[in-house]
RNA sequence: GGAUGAUUAGCUCAGCGGUAGAGCGUUCGCCUUACAAGCGAAGGGUCGGGGGUUCAAAUCCCUCAUCAUCCA
């Protein structure tokens, strides 16, 4: 492999990132950037968000890997032990399906093969095409620390999980029970909240007759001898157990305790007083149907009804309660049979259109189907405890805060957590049967043993849990599982935990977040990071969420192309604002393709200038020092060491502050307007003429920015610091501090009015309508007048204008702050057009002068506001006045 | 129904108590020997409406409207 570092030759007038990119890509992942678990510098520690073994890079891993990156190369430079942990998770439903899927088409199944064969051919599956993302994220220049790669099927965390079951299993947080679940008909298995999309369908809401006992009896409105309820599942009824009302609904109050009939039967239930039931849904009473629905079913549990099932797990009508018309039907098609009978029966009396939010599998697009299952369930609500009394301590600091009530209510309301799978492909329970259904789970302190291996229960026949953890019961504990966990005298838990911060999409807050909370506090006793930052979503130009059903996907590897990865990288944190949403805009990819360009353009520049200087080989950082210390500098010198000193605190205390996209634009706007257009322009006469000082202060300035800008822009900061002859990767050289010592509040006074006298000056060649080339000769008046002139020559080549003394005739005037530039009137000028626009002027300056006078002379305010804004009012009437004379003056002679 | 966010220049967005900003687009002028992916000049905004707090509000509070997202 060439060394990218040894790169000195010359470079081309065009930033080509395909040129650049792949070998420094190649260099950190072949040579990570490894962590070192020893050392004496502080940690800052990020743990990757594991992406799915079966995934692809999408914008939003791109954005969460950028901000990660960001944050760690900096702190690398500025002095932390940063670890940049990466890996992934096993994702067991979708890969699971992948492999099957991959099966079907070689006209096999896993069931043919059996659960050993089955897993193997996953692991070959992963071998082969798993982990495509981490080579995508390795285009996208991530400093992640390749040696510490994990992945939640790892031996260790595979322990970790176990671990962490058994543990919960023997504090009695972990229990097997019937409880509603999620159930996929189609693939057979139960799912978690993340595996289920909402969508909001239309649907019909039904409104049923339901025969009372007492034929004289009614609801308050309604007619004899019937209570009216509301449901749109009416395929349910014959799971029905009750009828519930709300315990104050005047309506219904008399009824309660009676016998209702369930249409098309003969089964009588009772009415019940609920306060779950909202009385102004549909007519106010509702059926209640323990199996079938997760309300119900906690509405049975408080009544304690039975719960009988009528939909088995294909999805099709089934049980001794269901007539034999209905037996076996699909259950959308049983819904249009029953509906349908009802209507025959007469006990249909309305159905209107109601959108109703659906549950669809994420993988099988089926509706999910809430069942009443045997599962094993972690009681959460004391591990959630746990966190919000965290959260209380100010453990975590959530980046915005505002989401600090969300991760709140979550855990307030949080309900138990349904751990099993039915799956083959994860984390198999380590829990064991006897004949009897005794259950046998493993000895705390002894948590690797499996209970058929173990001799004290050698007599008996056991029979293992065919089920596997959800995905989660891993990923929740990667922020320790990933640092050695459960061992706490691992080097890397020791060093590295708990983890700095996490960086992280605020979607999925609840699933993983909340969860990794929970984990940590219980299994850590402390919180798992001290920051999480979480982003907005990467939506599409349109502002619509991106998604595959409605292919408005846009390929972050397409945009590595077009634009470069730097570019790309620029855009991710310049659009990222304070956990706003980000909708897609070409313009921004653009807007850092043309930095990057002009980075590049800049440094060829010095580069050209440079050659043929001997320069000390020097740290850009002690040169700086030195230079300001005993050198004779220029004024642009002095002011942009001065302006480079202010502006890596600023960009600093914003990353201090996670508020990476303020950061890039700090740095943005400071390489380009002031050291691109102000700075280097201003410096070409003296490098014209050789002066070394200038060309130091020229590229250890340029070294500087291009440090400021690494984590950002890691492949073109790389390749133009090595281009520039410094020697070693700028991933390692150290972050600029600030240095009081190159403050200079005189120089930045003083370069400001030479910006004025040239925008003055090029503003007037405008006017008179001048080409750039032609030479004008102006005067310079104001306050400030000599620091113009002792800074002819830079202004006479910024503006192209020759400073003379006096000038004959009329003359056009462009009043600045400290600065007024005259010039000879001549040429095409429209002095109509140039009186009117300096009468604007003239109006403005005097309503600056009112306002600021208008505060002065307000008792309240001179009592009130802070000296230094009192000063600065003070300071407004003072320069605006002086403007206004002065452009008083200029117009004086047209009168 | 509850919660949160957004509403600022033609477009996409920063700014979040003390003189309204950026990129792109528009107009005018430039191949000025780093860069036309560039340089220079200019135009463009009663900061969604209404109330309030404050010496001072795009910025804080209330309210309404519109859009979006999450939870039930």
């Amino acid at each position: 492999m060439t060394d990218p570092t040894q790169n000195t030759s010359a470079l081309p007038a065009q930033f080509d990132p395909a040129a650049t990119e792949p070998k420094w890509a190649t260099l950190w992942r072949e040579q990570p950037f490894k962590a070192d678990a020893h050392s004496d510098k502080p940690p800052f520690t990020i743990v990757i968000p594991p992406p799915n073994v079966t995934g692809n890079l999408h914008l939003g891993h791109a954005l969460d890997n950028t901000l990660i990156d960001t944050l760690i190369r900096y702190k690398r430079m500025a002095g932390f032990e940063a670890l940049y942990l990466p890996g992934m998770d096993h994702a067991g439903i979708s890969t699971q399906v992948m492999v099957e899927r991959q099966l079907k088409d070689q006209g096999t199944d896993r069931h043919a093969l059996g659960r050993d064969k089955f897993l193997e051919k996953v692991w070959e599956w992963k071998e082969e095409y798993g982990g495509v993302i981490l080579d995508q994220l390795t285009r996208l220049g991530v400093s992640a620390d390749w040696s510490r790669e994990r992945f939640t099927m790892d031996e260790g965390l595979s322990r970790a999980v176990r671990k962490q079951f058994v543990d919960l299993y023997h504090d009695g947080l972990a229990y097997r029970g019937e409880r509603m679940v999620n159930w996929d008909p189609v693939s057979q298995t139960t799912l978690s909240e993340l595996e289920i999309d909402r969508e909001e369908r239309q649907g019909k809401m039904y409104t049923l007759s339901y025969r009372l006992e007492d034929a004289s009896e009614r609801e308050s409105n309604g007619d004899a001898g019937e209570i009216r309820i509301a449901t749109v599942r009416p395929e349910t009824i014959f799971a029905d157990q009750a009828i519930a009302v709300h315990p104050e609904d005047a309506r219904f109050r008399h009824l309660v305790g009676k016998q209702a009939r369930i249409p098309l039967t003969e089964r009588w239930i009772p009415i019940i007083a609920d306060e779950a039931v909202e009385m102004d849904f549909g007519v106010g009473a509702l059926k209640i149907t323990p199996a079938h629905d997760p309300t119900d079913f906690e509405v049975g549990e408080r009544h304690g009804l039975e719960r009988p099932s009528v939909i088995d797990l294909t999805g099709n009508l089934a049980g001794e309660l269901v007539p034999a018309e209905f037996q076996g039907l699909e259950r959308f098609e049983a819904r249009k049979s029953v509906v349908r009978a009802l209507r025959e029966s007469g006990d249909l009396l309305e159905e209107k259109d109601h959108k109703t939010a659906i549950g669809l599998s994420e993988r099988t697009k089926v509706p999910v189907e809430p069942i009443i299952s045997e599962q094993w369930f972690v009681n959460v609500k004391p591990l959630a405890e746990r966190v919000l009394k965290g959260l209380d301590n100010g453990d975590m600091r959530l980046t915005p805060a505002r989401h600090e009530k969300i991760n709140r209510d979550w855990l307030e309301n949080i309900r138990d957590w349904n751990i099993s799978r039915q799956l083959w492909w994860g984390h198999q329970i380590p829990v064991w049967y006897d004949e009897e259904g005794n259950i046998y789970v493993p000895d705390r302190d002894n948590p690797d043993l499996d209970c058929d291996k173990d001799p004290r229960y050698a007599h008996l026949n056991l029979r293992r849990d065919p089920d596997v953890f959800d995905t989660w019961f891993s990923s929740n504990l990667w922020p320790f599982s990933t640092l050695g966990w459960p061992d706490t005298d691992a080097p890397d838990f020791r060093k590295f935990y708990p983890t700095s911060v996490l960086v992280t999409g605020y979607d999925i807050l609840f699933f993983w977040v909340a969860r990794m909370q929970m984990a940590a506090y219980e299994h850590t006793g402390q919180a798992p990071f001290r920051d999480i930052m979480l982003h907005g979503l990467y939506l599409d130009e349109k502002g619509q969420k991106m998604s595959k059903s409605k292919g408005n996907g846009i390929d972050p590897l397409e945009l590595f192309g077009q634009y470069g990865v730097d570019a790309c990288r620029f855009a991710f944190t310049f659009l990222s604002t304070g956990g706003q949403d980000i909708r897609h805009d070409d313009r921004r990819y653009e807007q850092g393709r043309n930095f990057a360009n002009k980075l590049w353009n800049a440094t060829r520049f010095a580069l050209m200038r440079l050659e043929g200087v001997t320069l000390p080989q020097e740290d850009p950082a002690t040169a700086l020092r030195e230079l300001k210390a005993d050198g004779e500098l220029s004024l642009a010198d002095r002011w942009i060491i001065s302006r480079l000193n202010a502006v890596s605190a600023e960009a600093s205390a914003q990353l201090d502050d996670l508020d990476i996209g303020a950061a890039i634009r700090t740095l943005y706007a400071f390489a380009w307007d002031e050291f691109c257009d102000w700075y280097i322009e201003a410096s070409k006469p003296a490098l014209e003429t050789g002066n070394v000082q200038t060309a130091r202060v020229l590229k250890a300035v340029l070294a500087q920015i291009l440090k400021l800008l690494h984590p950002f822009m890691p492949f073109i900061t790389s390749e133009l610091y090595a281009a520039l002859g410094y020697e070693g990767q700028i991933a390692l050289s150290e972050w600029p501090r600030s240095d009081a010592a190159l403050h200079d509040a005189e120089a930045t006074r003083a370069f400001d009015a030479l910006r004025a006298a040239v925008n003055a000056a090029r503003s007037l060649k405008n006017e008179l309508g001048l080409s750039p080339q032609d030479r004008l000769s102006v005067v310079v008046e104001g306050d400030l007048k000599d620091v113009v002139h002792a800074n002819a020559r830079v202004v006479g080549q910024m503006a192209r204008v020759d400073l003379v003394d006096t000038l004959e005739g009329r003359t056009l005037s462009q009043v600045e702050q400290g600065v007024t530039i005259l010039a000879p009137l001549e040429g095409t000028v429209d002095v109509d057009e140039w009186l009117g626009k300096q009468r604007k002027r003239l109006a403005e300056f005097e309503k600056q002068i009112k306002q600021a006078q208008g505060k002065l002379s307000n008792e309240r305010f001179v009592a009130n506001a802070p000296a230094e804004v009192i000063e600065e009012e003070r300071r407004r009437v003072e320069d605006f006045g002086k403007q206004k004379e002065r452009l008083e003056g200029v117009l004086k002679q047209f009168e």
